[in-house]
DNA sequence: GAACTATACGGAGGGTGCCTCCGGTTTGTC
DNA sequence: GACAAACCGGAGGCACCCTCCGTATAGTTC
């Protein structure tokens, strides 16, 4: 658990080929299933869909989260590395728009967004890379909205992420609703003397 | 299913007394069990506790859900019903208040604060009552402040709730954050020319 | 290409929770 | 006191979680 050990990749050997197999298997059943059943959806019946017995699949996965990480990790990278063409627009419309993307998915993946949020102001854990990935694309345009004076300067990223994260996992039936309770919050984000 | 039956309470027979016994030690003991052991006790452990057959439990409360509103509803109503005392204060506190009391109570049963509001914006299923006493008690708030024009006119109290509730559900951390957060956001349903 | 071993597989099994069903018991009534 | 309606409670079937370990296989060495 000591942060100081060799990190595993320098040290161990590498995968056996079924073993990478598997994995991928696992991950491929695992983005399957939690669309088209829900993110509930059992580890059994993962490992069924993937063809693989079930101690496989706890070996490559010991937890849900180690699992749910595998399968949005890179999506969330891609959607933040996404944003780096965001640097161009008025800083103000440069944080609405990477906060209204950063909701779209969340939107899409509540499981995710619950458990990723959970870590969102905690420093270990899993969704570390996530975690990273969201500080290096958000921290920039907070930063730069608040330097221009058009974002409120007594928050951080962490309370936008945060407050952000909680609606996009309010469960709305009407389509636009999401959008405009966003809005109004983004209000609250803006500057005022 | 039909909404044109009469109401159970014009029809039947009094309950028996060990029913309405049960009935009251089950609310008890989940009560005390959701307190210490949190929402996710499984109905069985609750059942253990009230002295009472899983069967009994599962008569008297169909769904967790059920179990859950019994628990619960009693005290959103209180909560409601102290919002009544906020008329006296200027429209913006009176809402901001409201909103804060609710934002609180809500914080400490997440299990409750994530289904109650699944129901918010629709009319039908459970949690009606709750409901309603919400609503008795936010919207003449929520009206008095668009009136005043200290809030913004574009909205309603089923987005309000919904935003505040999203930001209830946040895990956070640290303590104040959350109070923080929900300033934001409060700043956002201010009016603005 | 055969023998060997570290690595990985997979499913049986024990534990828990969900929910239903129905034989037996209790309550309120006549 | 007797009777029926209402109610009780737990056994049992199912699904899921997670662990453990005997068996199989990939990669390595000669």
């Amino acid at each position: 658990m000591s942060s100081t050990e060799t990190p595993p990749e320098l040290t161990a050997r590498p995968k056996r080929a079924d073993a990478r197999r598997n994995y991928e298997k696992v991950v491929a059943a695992a983005r399957e299933a939690f669309a088209d059943r829900g993110s509930s959806t059992s580890l059994e019946e993962i490992a069924r869909r993937a063809n693989v017995g079930i101690g496989t699949l706890y070996r490559h996965f010991p937890t849900r989260q180690a699992l749910l990480e595998a399968v949005y990790v890179g999506e969330v990278e891609d959607l933040c590395r996404s944003a780096a063409d965001l640097a161009e627009q008025p800083p103000w419309d440069a944080l609405v728009a990477f906060v209204h993307r950063l909701v779209a998915y969340l939107a899409t993946k509540q499981a995710l967004a619950a458990e990723l949020l959970d870590y969102v102001d905690r420093d270990a854990g899993l969704f570390k890379s996530s975690r990273a990935a969201l500080w290096a694309a958000g921290e920039p345009l907070l930063r730069r909205a608040q330097e221009a004076r058009v974002a409120r300067p007594d928050t951080d990223l962490s309370e936008v992420i945060q407050m952000v994260g909680g609606i996009a996992k309010i469960p709305t039936t009407e389509p636009g609703q999401m959008d405009h309770i966003l809005e109004i919050a983004l209000d609250g984000l803006r500057y005022r003397e």
